[in-house]
DNA sequence: ACATTATTCG
DNA sequence: TTCACACTATCCT
DNA sequence: GATAGTGTGTCTCGAATAATGTGA
């Protein structure tokens, strides 16, 4: 057993150390998140219910006074909240999946509705937390009473199994370390083993049923397990479009936490158009899960659904799996089956990834022939410098002849900072350093992709949350959803041009700060609030020329997924000349990163000032490599 | 006993 | 619970 | 120049409680 633990251990802590926190190695579905409430709201504008979304200004305000002063006792009246969020839920999915529903979930709202207000508070709370299953004794709810009581209805549905059987790992979730320990008559020694080690010493000796038998006889309490929890899941999948935000989503919202635009969706929108799309959905998470658990990619491919022809975004999301799991294939020397996946995949850096795959294979031909696809493909234009790469390397295994490629030179310099004492990063450090160094009245911010991004979501706000068909369904979206897909720019091209239309005067100063006062807080794909306070953006306002702001904005449009990233490190600003310019700080052994230098090559032959700080720290002792 | 971490709830 | 980005170290030519 | 591996912020909550780990 010592074995099993270490194996798992080391597998968990190599392959994938990031996950560590979450599972522990025996429990299942750790990715299910089954947890959170069930709520809504989306009906709430049309019922009246509150104010709190629409009018920014005045209702945030007149809902913040109170708020603070009652302090954390916010303003949830009903304490069936949860039920009535659900509630809402579930006639919204009738409303707007009436024709996708199956006969199974017509019937689950149907009978839903017909429960008492225990029985159905009950199932809520159950579907809003963490696991599926329960101890009855662990269920105490004082809006509902007798769990017990609550729970018969739902068991005789069917939607609550108190006669499951559970597996070893699900009695160790179910019961705490020193009730096992009791359980089980475990020697004094047992006592001082984690709870997973405790269970892999258990796993090979010990039959499930009979501990399992005697458990129940000796404290005789019931077991419920969520039958229903697969049906909940779907349905909350059906409503918001995806599996991260949760029954909680709702709650949050009223209490102010989250903050959505307001967008009239009272069309028939919805995120899915079949059942045929929801099982995609499902199918490619389940797929996630297994490449991420490391499964043989080879067997997750055979897995993968088809190629979804109505639906652009699940296409997008299938090709970027496939994407995913090739780049595993090349992980373990299977390039051939990586290259055939390639071949058809959409996905932005297929194109390239199989180029490189014939290149090394030496297959020159057919590594020519993609890089020479991939030049043609405007999704794959970020990575056209690395095509050409391709093309003259064999260009001289051929010709014996290197090509020399003219580039605008991107303006450098070289700074000798102090090492920043607790190792702060790089950034940091150089930043200090040209603020003390800097003789004149210049600040220095350290924006990284905040600062220009945001300005851009700011100015093109109407644009971005404008009510497309389609773009909104739900209240609680954090941009349109057609954000990622082709076409989403073209679709909203009036908005966009006037937008940028507004720089050719000083009105886009005001939309700016406008919607940075209305519309603070909110969620937006492109502003990060935390990055922005008045100052900064004043000094923005005032040191960036219009046209420098309108270069950046038709960047961004240009791919507005792709270009949102590699914007230098540092901006440098001179109020009083009206001036900036942008630094890319580059430690030692540090170089651009393809997507900075395109975004710097953009910027120079559009003489924007922009220029790269190669930092090397004043007391290395020991040069790790010589310097050039 | 105490400190740390996970879960719940609004 | 993600996922994409940025940075680092290493190998290769 | 390419690649693998690592770290980080984030799809922003905070207070209260339960469970677990750790030390005496
Ligand atoms: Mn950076
Ligand atoms: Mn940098």
């Amino acid at each position: 057993m010592t074995i099993i633990w270490s194996y798992f251990g080391a597998r968990l802590g190599s392959v994938r150390s990031k996950s560590r926190g979450s599972p522990q190695p025996g429990t299942i579905g750790y990715h299910r998140c089954r947890n959170r409430l069930a709520q809504m709201q989306e009906g709430d504008t049309r019922a009246g219910l509150r104010g709190n979304a629409p009018g920014l200004l005045q209702t945030s305000l007149m809902r913040l006074a109170p708020l603070k002063t009652e302090a954390a006792r916010p303003m949830l009246t009903d304490r069936y909240y949860y039920l009535n969020n659900f509630r809402l839920v579930l006639s919204w999915l009738e409303d707007r999946y009436g024709d996708l529903l199956e006969e199974e979930q017509r019937r689950f709202i149907a009978d839903f509705n017909a429960l008492a207000l225990p029985a159905q508070a009950l199932l809520v709370r159950m579907a809003t937390r963490k696991s599926d299953l329960f101890r009855a004794s662990k269920l105490n709810y004082e809006e509902i009473g007798s769990s017990e009581a609550a729970a018969a209805p739902l068991i005789e549905l069917g939607w609550i199994d108190d006669q499951s059987p559970i597996t070893l790992d699900e009695l160790f979730t179910l019961l705490r370390k020193d009730e096992l320990l009791r359980l089980l008559d475990a020697p004094r020694a047992a006592a001082t083993l984690h709870k997973p080690a405790l269970l892999e010493s258990l796993r090979p000796a010990c039959r499930e049923l009979p501990l399992l038998q005697t458990w129940y006889a000796q404290c005789g309490e019931k077991i419920y397990r969520l039958r229903a929890a697969a049906l909940c899941e779907r349905l909350r999948l059906m409503y918001f479009g995806n599996f991260h935000q949760t029954w909680s989503e709702f709650v949050l919202a009223d209490l102010g936490v989250f903050r959505y635009e307001r967008i009239d969706c009272s069309g028939n929108s919805r995120a899915f158009h079949s059942r045929e799309q929801i099982d995609v959905f499902q199918q490619l998470y389940r797929c996630r899960e297994r490449l991420h658990d490391d499964a043989d990619p080879e067997q997750i491919l055979r897995e993968m659904p088809q190629a979804v022809q109505d639906s652009d975004w699940l296409e997008q999301r299938r090709a970027k799996l496939m994407f995913r799991i090739a780049r595993r294939c090349e992980q373990r020397q299977k390039a051939g089956v990586a290259a055939g996946i390639y071949a058809s995949c959409a996905h932005p850096g297929s194109a390239l990834r199989a180029a490189l795959i014939h290149e090394r294979a030496q297959e020159p031909a057919k590594a020519r022939a993609a890089c020479i696809a991939g030049l043609q493909m405007p999704r794959e234009a970020p990575d056209r410098d690395r095509f050409e790469r391709v093309l003259s390397r064999l260009d001289r295994k051929t010709h014996g002849r290197p090509v020399a490629r003219a580039r605008n030179p991107i303006p450098d310099f070289a700074i000798i900072a102090p090492r920043p004492v607790p190792a702060a990063s790089v950034e940091q450090a150089a930043l200090e350093f040209l603020s003390a160094s800097a003789a004149d009245s210049s600040r220095l911010y350290y924006v990284e992709n905040t600062l220009i991004v945001s300005l851009f979501g700011l100015l093109c706000w109407e644009a971005i949350f404008a009510p497309i068909p389609g773009a909104f369904f739900h209240p609680y979206q954090h941009g349109p959803a057609d954000l990622h897909s082709l076409g989403f720019v073209e679709r909203r091209g009036a908005q966009f041009a006037s937008a940028l239309d507004s720089l050719s005067s000083e009105r886009y100063k005001e939309i700016i700060l406008h919607n940075h006062l209305e519309k603070a807080g909110i969620q937006s794909p492109f502003v990060a609030w935390r990055a922005l306070d008045q100052e900064l953006l004043n000094t923005a306002l005032e040191c960036f020329p219009a046209s420098h702001l309108r270069h950046w904005c038709e960047w961004i449009l240009l791919d507005a997924h792709g270009n949102r990233a590699g914007f230098p490190d540092l901006v440098q600003f001179w109020p009083g000349e009206r001036r900036y310019r942008l630094i890319e700080v580059k430690g030692p052994g540090d170089r651009l990163q393809e997507n900075q230098r395109r975004l710097l090559e953009y910027c120079t032959s559009r003489e924007m000032p922009v220029s790269v700080c190669h930092v090397r720290w004043k007391d290395q002792v020991t040069p790790a490599r010589a310097d050039p």
